[in-house]
DNA sequence: CTGTTAGCGCGTTCAC
DNA sequence: GTGAACGCGCTAACAG
C-alpha cells in the first residue's frame, strides 16, 4: 500500500514538489492561492508527513526514549506521565521501554532506541545491571542520557533522585522514637543505589540513637515478591525477633503486613511496619502502611527539565545536572495505634 | 555529532559501502576475510545500523504503536505487556501512547503515529470518542487497527473484548442468589460499548429472575472517581435504598466500599458490592471485594496475534476477526459473609 | 566476490 | 514565486 507523498500531491497539481514542500512547511513564498489549493488537496487526500525522511535528513527525531525496569507498580507510569507531559510541552514524541528487570532486554532495547535514533534517553536501570557500557554508548554519540530513581554512579550524566538516605532516616527514627528497639530491614539488592543509600539511612539512624547493628536483623533481597514472604518469617522465628521492621517498598511492606497478620501479630503493637514510595494501595488497606512518600510525578517532570536543557544546549558546554527531591514521612496505623477503626 | 555510517567504515577499510552493507546484514557473498575486518571495525566504531533510513526504503518499520486512554491502574499496563511479548517474539518494536482519557490527545497521537509510519496499532479509545475518522484514517492507508477493551462498534475492524455482558449478568446474578433484592448499578458512559454491555448484563440477569428494573438505581457517569462517592451517598441516601451495588470497575467499587465504611454500614450484610476487573487491590483489602476478572495479560496477546495475522496478510484478503475472551465470577467478602477474619 | 547506481520522501540550496 | 538538483543512510539490482 503506496502512502501520499508529496509528489502525488505534486503531480494532481501539475506543480512541482518544492512549491508543495514550502505550502506544507508554512513558508512564506508561496502563491496564496497555489498553497490553498496545495492545502486543500493535502486534507482530501488526507496526507501525512513522513516523519522518518524528515528526520533523516535533519538528523533530529524528535523523540526521547524512557526506559523503565518495569510498569505494573504505580510508581513508573506515573514517573511516565510527568515526564511525557514536559516532553510534550516543548514539542517531543517519547517512545516507553520496559526491560522487565532483565540485563539482556536493556541492552537489546538501548541497542534499539540507538538504531531509531532517538534524541535522548530517560532511563533507571535494571536490578541485574552492571555493566553500563550501553548507556555509555549513548553518551559517546552525543546522546543525553538522565538517570532517575536508580541511578549509575560511574557514569557522568545528569541524575534526578528523591533523598533515600534522609526518607530511609526519618522511617527509622520514626520507629526508634515510637519506642522500637529491634528494627530488622528488608533491604534490595546492592545493585541499586537507591537501595544501598535507604540502607545507610537506616543504619546512621540506629547509630544516632545509640542502637546496635544487628546484621542478622538486615536481609537484602532480589525484590521478587515470592520470596518477601520467606523473609519476613525467617525475621519472625528468629530467636530474639525485630519488633519493627523497614522495607525497601511498598508491596514488600504489604507483603509483610499480610505475613503478620497471618501470623496472629497485632500491628502496630507486636511488629511496626514502614514501607517506601507510598503505594496507593498502602491508604486503603487496614492497618494503613506508614511509609516514605516520594513526589513521583516530579520525578518524571525533573527527569525530563533536565534533559530538555541539555538537549537545547547547542555545544558541548552543558555539565550534568544533580536533582535531589524531598521525601516525606507519611505516618498511618502500621506503626501508630490509630484511634478509632472507622469499619 | 555525526553518527557512524557504513559509509565510515567503508573509507576506513577503502572498500565501497556496499560490501560493509553485506557484511553487516550477513548476506552470503562477502569473503570471509573481509567481512571480519568490516565487523571488527564496526565493533570498534560502535556502529549502530540507522533504522530510519532502512525504513525509509523498506517502507515498514517494525514498529507497532498500542494507545490507551490511562495506565495508572493495573488493566492497560498489563495489557501491553502481554501485547509486547507477543509482538516482540515476531520482531516488532512498540510504542506506547496514552491519550489521558482526551479526545484531542488521541487525535493528535494518532496523527504522530500515522506520521511515524507505524506498520498497525493496537488501541482501546477514550471516554469522549464518539468521532472515529482518525482511526478510519489508518484503515484507508492499509495500516491494520486493532480494538481491544473498548471497541468502535462501527468500524470494520480486528476487535479483541471480554465477555462483558456475561461477566456483568453472572455478577447480579450472583447477588440475586445471594438474595439481594434492590441492586443498584453505577454505570460507565455510554460511549463506551463494554459499559453498555455491561449494563445489559444487568439489566436481563434482572428480568431472568423477575426482578423489576428501577431507574432510580441506575446511574451512568464518566468514571472521574472523584464523582463515585456523590453517586453512592445518593444511592444510599434513597428512601429505599439499595441492598446492592454492581459497579462499572473496581476502583468505583473500592470508593463504594469505603463510602459504606464511612457510614457506618455492614458489608456484605446491609450492603454487598461488586466490582468488574479484579484490581490487585481488591484481594488485599477487608472485606475482600467480589468481581469480574478478566484475563488481562490473554486480552494483550490475543490483541497481537490478531494484528500479527493481518500484518502477514500480503493481499487485501484478510477479514476482520472478533476474540471474545471469558471472564471469571470471583467471590470475596463484599457479598459473602468470610467464617473467619484472618487478622 | 565486489563496486556502481538508483531511489525511498523530504527539505533546502541554487538558479530562473 | 517556482522548479531542478542534491543528499540524509541505507539496501537492492545490476555489472563486472
Amino acid at each position: 500500500m503506496h502512502q501520499t507523498t508529496i509528489i502525488d500531491i505534486a503531480k494532481a497539481l501539475c506543480i512541482s514538489k518544492s512549491t508543495v514542500s514550502r505550502a506544507l512547511t508554512g513558508h512564506p513564498n508561496v502563491n496564496a492561492k497555489t498553497r490553498d489549493r496545495i492545502l486543500d488537496m493535502a486534507a482530501q487526500v488526507d496526507y501525512q508527513r513522513n516523519q522518518l525522511a524528515i528526520s533523516l535528513l535533519t538528523n533530529r527525531t524528535s523523540t526521547v526514549g524512557i526506559m523503565v525496569p518495569e510498569f505494573i507498580s504505580f510508581f513508573f507510569p506515573k514517573v511516565i506521565i510527568g515526564a511525557q507531559e514536559e516532553l510534550a510541552r516543548s514539542g517531543y514524541n517519547v517512545v516507553i521501554c520496559h526491560s522487565n528487570e532483565s540485563y539482556e532486554t536493556e541492552v537489546a532495547n538501548a541497542k534499539a532506541l540507538l538504531a531509531s535514533r532517538i534524541d535522548g534517553l530517560i532511563v533507571s536501570h535494571t536490578k541485574e545491571t552492571r555493566n553500563f557500557d550501553h548507556f555509555r554508548s549513548f553518551q559517546r554519540k552525543g546522546i543525553p542520557v538522565v538517570f532517575f530513581n536508580r541511578v549509575c554512579e560511574d557514569m557522568d550524566v545528569s541524575k534526578v533522585t528523591v533523598d533515600d538516605y534522609h526518607g530511609a532516616f526519618q522511617a527509622v527514627e520514626h520507629l526508634i522514637q515510637t519506642g522500637r528497639r529491634r528494627i530488622a530491614h528488608l533491604s534490595g539488592p546492592d545493585t541499586l543505589m537507591n537501595s544501598r543509600s535507604r540502607l545507610a539511612g537506616y543504619h546512621d539512624a540506629l547509630t544516632k540513637h545509640g542502637l546496635p547493628i544487628a546484621p542478622e536483623l538486615i536481609i537484602s533481597y532480589d525484590l521478587n515478591l515470592d520470596k518477601a514472604n520467606i523473609y519476613v518469617n525467617h525475621l519472625l522465628n528468629l530467636p530474639n525477633p525485630p519488633d519493627a521492621l523497614f522495607t525497601i517498598n511498598d508491596p514488600t511492606a504489604l507483603e509483610a503486613l499480610s505475613v503478620a497478620k497471618r501470623r496472629g501479630l497485632c500491628v502496630p503493637d507486636e511488629l511496626a511496619i514502614v514501607g517506601f514510595s507510598d503505594d496507593p494501595v498502602s491508604a486503603l488497606i487496614e492497618p494503613g502502611l506508614t511509609t516514605v512518600s516520594q513526589p513521583v510525578h516530579e520525578l518524571g517532570q525533573q527527569a525530563a527539565q533536565v534533559l530538555l536543557r541539555q538537549l537545547l544546549t547547542e555545544d558541548n558546554t552543558f555539565v550534568a545536572e544533580r536533582v535531589v527531591l524531598p521525601t516525606k514521612l507519611i505516618i498511618r496505623g502500621s506503626t501508630v495505634q490509630t484511634s478509632t477503626n472507622s469499619y
